[in-house]
Formats: C-alpha cells, structure tokens, sequence
DNA sequence: TCCGGAATTC
DNA sequence: GAATTCCGGA
C-alpha cells in the first residue's frame, strides 16, 4: 500500500506552472474544472461528489460551452472535452469514477495545487457547499508558497521571514490577478472568479476550491530547528505538501496540531544537489556541532551519522544534506513502510528545494529551463508501450540502471563497485492507491514488476518498497521516461526516488554512500550549489556546513536547547521504529488497494513518543506562527 | 458512454 | 505541451 508520502508526492510538472493557473490565458482543462467546482453558480453543472476529489459533471454539455467559451472554441462539446479529461488520466490528474456517469476524480494525492496557493483544503470555511465527504485526516492547506522556485529561490530565502512573505504574498497576488486581467474572451468564469478572488484577497482566493479534508485549522509548516545565521527566529515556510491527499496525515488534529508535512522519503523533496552541503539531523549531534574536522574520523562519523539518519528515516540521503536546522515535523503515520521519524533535518520541501536551485545570482535557466523542479512521475506506460513488450521494458530498466551506476561511478567509484543497491529513479506515483478505481492498477503493477526484476534483488526489493514505501505498486515512476530524467541539474531531479541498500552499511561502506545520494548525472561532476556553482567538493560542503553550524550555534543555544530535546524524543522514536520497519518492511507491496493493511496502519495512533516530540513541535509551530501571523 | 489512437492546432 | 478534432471500437 502506497500512501501519498510514502509513494512521495509527485508533484507533477503541470502543478507547478504558473502559466496553467487559474485565469491564466493559458488554462488547462483541470484548472477550469476546479474553478467551476468551486463556484456555487456552477453546482448545477458540475460539482463535487461522492469520494474525496470526485465530481460529477451534471451538465456536459454546459460545462463543455463554459470550456469552449474560455478557450473560444465555440465547437468545443463534451465529446472533445471528455477526450481532453481522458488524457489526463495518463497524467495521473484524473481518473474515471467507473460506473458512475460522468463523473471523475482528481488525483488529489498527487496534485500539488501550487498553482492553488490558496485553498484551504482543511478549513471548514469556504467550503463548497456540495464538496464531497472527505476523509478524515489531511491538511490544512493555507497560503504556502506559490510556487517552488519562489518560495525559496535560495537557502537565503529559506531564512528571510519577510522576504518569503512577500515572495508569497506577490505570487498569491498575481496568480489571482491573472486570472482577472487573463486574456480569455467572454470567460464569465473567469469574470465570476476574479471579482470574488479580488475581493477576497489572494489568501482565499482558491480557499474552498476543493473539497475540505479535515476540520482543523492546523498549518504545514516547517519548524525551525534553530535561529537562522541572522539571529532571526527561521520562519517556517509555509509549504504545502499534500493538500488534498485522502490519507490521514496527522492524528493531532485541532487548531494548533501541528501538521507535518507528509514528507516523502521518496519524494521531491529531496534536495537537489545543488545545495551546499549540510549534514544531517545526526549531524548536529554534539559529537559534530562543534567539532567537525577533516580528519578520516570525523569525517567517518559524520557520514555515518548522515547515512544512518538517513536509514532511519527512509529518506533520500540528499534529503537531509541542505536543511541541517530545519525540524520537519512528521507526519504521525504509523505507516509500516516509513516510520514517522522526529527531528528530521530534512528539505522543507520540494518547494524550497527548487528554489534552492534559483540562487538570486543563479538564474541560469541552463539548468532549469522552468523554474519548477517537480515533475509529475511519467504516466503510466501506454497500451502501446505496454504492447511494446518487455524489450521496452527491459531496456528502460538496465537504462535505469546503468544510469545510475554511471552516476554512482562519478561520484564514488568505490561505491560504484560496490554496487549499492541503491536506485535513483522518479518517483513513482504515489497516487493513493486506495483511491483506486483508478483504471490502471494492473498496468502500474506490471511496471513494478519489470522494475524490480530488472533492477533489484529480492533484498533490495524489499528496502525499496519498504523505503519508498509502496511506490506504489503503481510504480510507473519505473517507466522508461521516468528512468531519464535523472539529472544533476535536471528538473527531473526531484523525482527520484532514492532507494536504500537493504543494510545501511556502517563501516567505511557507509562514508561513500551520501555521496551516492547525491544525485550526479553522468558527465556532470557534483551538484549544484545555490550559488550556481556546479557540485561543490564535499569537502568544500562540509566545510560551509561547519561554518554555517558556528554561526547557528552562536545564534541560538535557547532554541538549540529546544531542538536536542526533540530530537531525543525523536530518537527513542526511530529506533523503535526502525525495529517496527524491519518487521513489516514485506508487507508493503502488496498492500495496494483501498482498506489494505497499510490504510489500517495510518489510521493507528502515533506512538508516546511521537506525541511528546509532536507536542514540542506543537508548541514551536504554534510560535512561529504567531510570529508569522501578518504573513 | 467511455476509451484511446492519430493527426492537427495553437 | 496541451489540447482539439475526428473517429473506430467496446
């Protein structure tokens, strides 16, 4: 069973496309759908039903003139726009609810509403009135970062409460206004959209859009695990994860339950290597706050500690190396696949990750063409492909896998040799599978198949899954496409999914193996710093990092004090919980469907232990957000 | 009704 | 790239 963290959001390329948003002359299909769901007037039209996500198109043929009208395709009907609703199956944004006339459902799971900064899914308030029941649990989504690239377009941003703000506030801002001043004929949607949104301001302005998820008012927001190097409280960015996933997130609800961002291990959010280097959660340890050397055997434990945080957490060893001070709150669920770990120092998201990549200086659109870093996992593979046979597929796969062994070969050749079984790949679609009447369970299936045959032993079968935690058994991030688009500094970075060796080798095995993590393309040496300077020396990261934790350190011992104190709480909790992992790690692939054991899983209550680290995440959260309130 | 290939348009 | 258009098939 794949839940939207576990299987690691994939936020979809088309989610981050400012150019797609609502009111946008470029408007995509989905976008339309959604503003016309979150009119009242257009209730009688289309409007939400049914599961979380699900809507029912009453009226086809309006609805198909309402589209054809923003587009000024006066020929448009609901034929051709079915057919446009079709393709976006294969995006993973839709499915068909089968048996159900007309109606689809978005695959909330996976759609990064970046472009929808504003809804708020978990708040009662502006709810549609036919918005669909939704599961319990979820988010709350309010006002987070427009988008990736402008969240944070550096690390400095990350630590620039005001600048984040205003970067935020701009981009709600024009996401709203462009849809007002969008140059769509004759859209009264778009006319009816405007007005309101105008009048309501940007932080509304998509609130209600979907359906609500959860009743309470909690935040996503990242707690800061220290004083930035300004001496200025971090303020945690508001980011969005999974808005509308129908997973249970957080089994603290209410006003002020913290919720954690379901961080995806497999995620995007792993950092791309274009961030300094900075260690992880284990890192700050004592033994390494103060003092870090060169020498072999700091050096030793150091990656030691990195890599083992990183097998404790399941996530991408890339993605602790940039947020040293960030404390992600994690998500209490207790799901087999991925203990929730505390104390993470982990990305604050994919968001922030991207715009890591866009340093103030660096706007080299080289490296990114777009300014988003997330992509969608490739559709699943089609008829066609699926036809194609297993010669596609095993190409694809020892393309994969080469791919990375290139890579690995570049950073590390010992590791290289040594081959890790570690597979850097897209993430996989982790779209939930429990909202399966999703069409292409069996063909999703199939792919993980290939993959894991092609790829992996069965031992390193079971870490994958058990890391990724389900992928998904719709894996199709294993597609062919998918397995490409690793790049240094490729937007596609971010879907990787970083699977673990089934041992975390602690001996001098483990040394290399953060460098395997971080991802390398072949031909290109090292990652990118913020800064815009390709792979910088690890040396050179750790020393950065080393300065960088003197002047935190400096900055803030009160808020240190706080943080260690999560962090052991975090760390009675990750040992338990990796016995947890070790326990259950088989049972992962094949808990696909709705009401498997997984979903069982989510549903249980945290452990203690996670409560008490909740609490104090609580308490910082709710600090923060105060202080951010004029946000 | 729904699906999805193919060609075409923007 | 994201539809739009057309269309045969289920």
């Amino acid at each position: 069973m794949k839940t939207p963290a576990d299987t690691g959001f994939a936020f979809p390329e088309w989610a981050y496309k400012p150019e797609s948003s609502p009111g946008s002359r470029q408007i995509q299909l989905w976008h339309f759908i959604l503003e016309l769901l979150r009119k009242e007037e257009y209730h009688d039209v289309i409007a939400w039903q049914g599961d979380y996500g699900e809507f029912v198109i009453k009226d086809p043929d309006e609805v198909a003139r309402l589209w054809g009208a923003r587009k000024c395709k006066p020929q448009m009907n609901y034929d051709k726009l079915s057919r446009a609703l079709r393709y976006y199956y294969n995006k993973r944004i839709l499915h068909k609810t089968k048996g159900k006339r007309f109606t689809y459902k978005f695959n909330f799971s996976k759609l990064v509403l970046v472009n929808y900064p504003f809804i708020d899914v978990g708040s009662s308030r502006g709810v549609p009135q036919s918005a669909p029941p939704v599961p319990t649990g979820g988010t709350h989504f309010r006002f987070p970062p427009s988008t990736p690239s402008e969240v944070l377009s550096s690390s400095e941003e990350l630590r620039s409460p005001g600048i984040f703000s205003n970067v935020a506030r701009r981009m709600a801002r024009g996401s709203v206004s462009d849809c007002s001043d969008g140059t769509s004929t004759n859209s009264e949607l778009e006319e009816a959209v405007g007005a309101d949104e105008r009048g309501v301001g940007p932080d509304r302005a998509f609130r209600g859009l979907l359906p609500p998820r959860q009743p309470h008012d909690s935040l996503f927001r990242f707690y800061a695990g220290g004083p930035n190097p300004a001496g200025l409280p971090r303020p945690a960015p508001r980011v969005h994860t999974e808005p509308l996933s129908p997973f249970p997130v957080s089994p603290l609800p209410g006003p002020g339950g913290l919720l954690a961002p379901t961080l995806s291990p497999a995620l995007s959010m792993t950092p791309t290597p274009h961030l300094p280097y900075t260690p992880s959660p284990s890192l700050s340890s004592p033994m390494m706050s103060s003092h870090f050397s060169f020498n072999p055997e700091d050096m030793k434990h150091y990656l030691q500690a990195h890599t083992q945080s990183v097998y404790n957490y399941h996530l991408s060893p890339r993605a602790f190396l940039h947020y040293p001070n960030i404390v992600i709150p994690q998500p209490h669920r207790p799901t087999p696949e991925k203990p929730p770990a505390h104390h993470l120092h982990g990305p604050p998201l994919p968001l922030s990750h991207s715009l890591s990549q866009h340093p103030g200086s660096g706007e080299d659109g080289l490296q990114h063409p777009s300014p988003f870093k997330f992509k969608l996992q490739p559709p699943p593979l089609g008829r066609k492909q699926r036809e194609a046979g297993s010669s596609l597929t095993a190409s694809a796969s020892s393309s994969s896998s080469s791919q990375f062994t290139r890579s690995a070969q570049v950073t590390n050749p010992v590791l290289a040799a040594g081959a890790p079984k570690i597979k850097v790949e897209p993430i996989s679609d982790i779209e939930s599978e429990e909202e399966v009447e999703v069409t292409d369970i069996s063909e999703d299936e199939e792919m993980n198949q290939d993959e894991d045959g092609d790829i992996f032993t069965p031992t390193d079968r079971h870490h994958h899954h058990m890391i990724n935690n389900s992928r998904q058994a719709n894996g199709n991030g294993s597609s062919p496409s998918a397995a490409h688009s690793n790049h240094c500094d490729d937007p596609d970075d971010d879907e990787e999914v970083f699977k673990t060796p089934a041992t975390p080798p602690l001996g001098s095995g483990s040394l290399a193996f953060p460098l395997i993590s971080l991802k390398t393309e072949p031909g290109q040496a090292a990652p990118i710093s913020p800064g815009g300077t390709r792979c910088i020396p690890l040396k050179l990261r750790f020393k950065r990092r080393w300065s960088e934790d003197q002047k935190m350190e400096a900055d803030g011992e009160r808020d240190e004090a706080e943080d260690k104190k999560v962090r052991a709480d975090g760390e009675e909790e990750v040992e338990g919980n990796r016995k947890e992992a070790a326990g259950r790690g088989g049972e992962v692939e094949n808990g696909g469907g709705r009401g498997g054991g997984v979903i069982l899983g989510l549903m249980l209550p945290p452990p203690p232990t996670q409560r008490r680290a909740s609490s104090e995440l609580q308490r910082a959260t709710a600090q923060l957000s105060l202080e951010n309130t004029g946000c």
